[in-house]
DNA sequence: GGACAGATATATCGGACCGATATATCGTGG
DNA sequence: CCACGATATATCGGTCCGATATATCTGTCC
């Protein structure tokens, strides 16, 4: 998963470790910022399987300009054209990865960068996740109705109210979806 | 985390793994319903502190009656002294671990062995953590307002009115912590 | 009565990710 | 001139998940 995030990233240029976990933090969420337990083996993985390549950037120390952007050495990272293949391969595939909870956040987050078939095909299976999860949680709560207390039934209400709100959620990107460009205003009946 | 929910459902009476799961499953969510691969290492770590033993309930092939309810051996887990006191413990400490989201919710799943001060300290806690990824998540998506493509800002948005919804929750949730038992029709000026 | 599915039950393996920690360099301000 | 915070890379131990393996028991259908 995040080894995807990281290629996506890549795509709109070479970057080096920090960097990147900056911009990953923006799309994928500031809080649980990334840790870099995960990042730099998972750079060194894609490297080994030459998805993306490394390249150390000594700071020039004999190099015209000496004090300016003399940092210190960094490695930048930039993919390789079986990395971009990788790439385009996952961002279009609907697969079940795609419909739990971190998986379909990243791959919402290269929307921009998926055909709209698969866009519509992973907004609706995130869909029918959640109704499962929805239809789980209230059989589950009025099975053991009386048997749980007062907070984990506050506990299994708000989760519940939560899901139900992420599926109008999506209904309403699968509608912006499913329409062509144009305003919402007159629908002339869409496509399917 | 998993360890001291472990030891709280334990704390009902004993248990083996497969029915443990089970009833952990119904607090802590019916989706994600906690592996085997989690379960049973964190069982026999519990058993190598002496938090809990292990019984082997051997079917009793020999025993008077034969067939019945001769299952196969199953392994009962029992709470020991340390492991009341250490559920205890932790079960009152409204420390950071108390304010994430898995944290939260396994401690919340547990108020009704929670006394009131630290019920209200956790609650209080969490809100912060929640009001604190509120105003950064705001602060992100007016920063790189035009930066970011409209999926992303999507993505972004609902993750706020998620956590603006679940602040409101929690404001709830202190109300009635702070109030006394009584129906909340007649105020008459709570303590704070 | 026998086959077969499905629930009960325990266990391990590889892998992903996190949190803590270590190390070094650079810019800024006191 | 030195402390501090931001920049930058890296590893270690540990937790948890998903997949997989293995057995036993119960119910159903033919």
């Amino acid at each position: 998963m995040l080894e995807f995030a990281i290629l996506g990233m890549l795509g709109d240029g070479p970057l080096h470790g920090y960097e990147l976990r900056k911009r990953l933090a923006i799309v994928l969420g500031p809080f649980r910022p990334l840790s870099y337990g995960s990042l730099y083996p998972a750079l060194h993985r894609l490297s080994a399987r030459e998805l993306i390549t490394a390249a150390d950037v000594t700071p020039a120390i004999e190099s015209s300009a000496p004090a300016l952007s003399a940092r210190r050495a960094r490695v930048v990272y930039a993919l390789t054209g079986d990395g971009k293949e990788a790439f385009a391969a996952w961002v279009n595939e609907a697969g079940p990865d795609a419909w739990d909870d971190e998986g379909f956040a990243t791959h919402m987050a290269f929307f921009s960068r998926t055909e709209v078939r698969a866009r519509v095909r992973i907004l609706h299976g995130r869909r029918s996740r959640l109704e499962e999860r929805v239809a789980l949680l209230r059989e589950s709560m009025t099975r053991s109705r009386e048997r749980v207390d007062a907070y984990t039934l506050q506990l299994q209400q708000h989760g519940l109210e939560g899901a139900e709100r992420e599926v109008r959620w999506l209904n309403e990107l699968i509608a912006a979806e499913e329409s062509p460009q144009r305003e919402p205003s007159t629908p002339t009946t869409p496509s399917e």
